[in-house]
DNA sequence: GATGAATGAGTGTTCATTCAT
DNA sequence: GATGAATGAACACTCATTCAT
């Protein structure tokens, strides 16, 4: 589980910080989080993001080198969460098919019960398009040989791994997209699970 | 077919416009669109924008009210565009469920093939929301009918017609991002044409 | 003359500007000549150069790409004028000899006339060390091949012409920030005039 | 001698230091030197010089008041050493000609071989116009007296000494900018000086 | 119909300086 | 004596939009 853990908060000039210093930079970190996903990437400032975080405008560069940085910074954070959760969820599964259908179900839970932060990631495209790849890529290794494995033993039927795994991201994300983020809801509705717990049974072949 | 037509262009004050004036208003919506998807919607600019289309600065507003009119109003054409190609891609179908599969392998090789264009419908999110949900509904709306149709008839297996609808367009959309935009090719892989067919018969149930 | 022509004025993007744009530049270029020589290249700031212009801050970058090159123009423009005025120096000796003093005699009233641009030349030397080398070189140049030629008459002594040219233009320069810059006269005076004719010949050995 | 040390270091406060403060005082100091001559003025910037210095930023106020006041001092010790170096040299003459020739010379050659600390010199017209005048007529005031002795026994020709001084001084000074610092050169090539000796007896009329 | 000069609010970023610890 | 977090005013620069010609 270490893999999921965040690296020593540090200043720009890579110096280990104080306790109240590391505090700042988790202030920041958040307003951050919250400015981007309400305003979107180019609408957001350092202006908004320091006044949301209480602090003047020279202190973000103290932790930062740049808006960039804090969304690269906030896109990882955001790419170890959902590995974390589909960990998680997977290892609830009693069977490996049922891990896998767990693990996907996981993904989809994270980005609709965040979807703010999910709106952060399609933003990623233009702004970071190293981070957006980096993100969905790490999503995807970790799950492919689960999906290998599971052919190999006929529990699902055959495809390309990879397919496979965007496949699925590419079906969670617009479901969310389309009942969570617009519909305003702040549960994911039953009935939804429901649907897309079939529809993962089906695209795996299960 | 008359549903795919785009409306007489006309002045940013509404009057019809001459020739000259009509031409002048399409090389400025050509070049936004070459611009947009090159450059987001953020880095485009209007200097840009006219530059690319050979007219001065203010000519733009003599037929946009705006930056964001004009993306707004490309948006709605690339919607008018793809939904053209899946009515003919359903076309060809010879059975119903065979339209369903061929009518989205038509979105999706729309996409695939005008990935460029693709990236400018993603920016929507924050530019211009109700564009981006009018985008997709209309998409989804055109399907439900024909989806339902096959499920009453058992060619295909029952589900939410919408949340299928969402969930196929999902999927190209990610497909065609990580194999088309990413990869960098310019015709569409045969192999991931197949997988994609695969897919999409797994999530009819068909 | 025409070497000293100054080139037809543009706008940043090199295309011909109309009698309005070229009359705001040459206003931008005016009140950038009086605020760099007043404060200095730091302490000047777009902002008060566009006050003193009477435009608005944006309207400098129609004409400017930026802080560097407006004062690098200057430069160039100071150099067109200081070495006019030589020419025109040396023009009135009777002989060639009478030529070369009154040729530096000009440089010197030049310097001494316009102290407040020869404090811009200065600040070169961090801002801009080519313009700064190229304003002497070209100075320097247009000087050697008149010293060659009066040594080989045997008009005045033998030296390294360049060295020559470089000594006579620092003791310009470090005279007139003494007599005429600290000591913030007008006119050069009459006495100091002299006393520089006496070292000229001396260091030419006339 | 005692005409060229150091006053001793105190705090901001006035107060006298323990040798731990002056040692890191003196670092400061020699940081800031090493900043300013590479970087000029207004591209050093007290973190630099701190972080040049081994120190904190807060340090740097424990002993000079500002970028201004450290600068000054910088400018005063630049001048203790130059005069230093003039009066070496000027002891070294057998006849009191032969002083003011090489006075001049060791002028000449102090600039030449610091044509860093010489750039920080050139700065202050802007930064510290009183350093400059200062520092300037520093040298030339030790220098008149001997060359109006040298004058009224008619070792050298009449001029006014200190228009004499300035002259001297501007004439090194461009000199060291175009062979030295510009040529990259570490020593003063031999070439140069000889021509400087003859060109400094020609000025004096030696 | 078209031009292009002009605007000004807004951006991201830097840095000398202060101060609690 | 030394630290380093925090400040905030200032800076260079961009760009969607307006308008006189």
């Amino acid at each position: 589980m270490t893999e999921f853990a965040a690296p020593l908060p540090t200043g720009v000039d890579g110096k280990e910080l104080t306790s109240r210093g590391a505090a700042t930079r988790a202030r920041l970190l958040e307003a951050a989080e919250q400015i981007f996903a309400e305003l979107g990437y180019h609408e957001a400032s350092i202006v908004k993001i320091t006044e949301a975080a209480g602090v003047a405008q020279g202190t973000f560069y103290l932790y930062f080198s740049g808006k960039q940085q804090i969304f690269d910074e906030l896109v990882q954070d955001l790419n170890r969460r959902v590995r974390h959760a589909m960990a998680e969820g997977a290892a609830k599964g009693k069977t490996r098919t049922e891990s896998e259908v767990l693990g996907f179900r996981a993904f989809f839970e994270f980005t609709a019960e965040h979807p703010a932060l999910y709106r952060i990631i399609r933003q990623a495209e233009f702004v970071s398009p190293r981070s957006l790849r980096a993100h969905y890529d790490a999503i995807a290794e970790g799950y492919v040989d689960g999906l290998r494995g599971a052919m190999r033993r006929g529990e699902i039927a055959g495809a390309d791994p990879e397919v496979l795994a965007y496949a699925l991201m590419g079906m969670g994300e617009l479901l969310g997209m389309r009942w969570i983020l617009w519909e305003g809801v702040d549960a994911v509705p039953r009935k939804l699970l429901t649907e897309l717990g079939v529809l993962i049974e089906r695209v795996l072949g299960a």
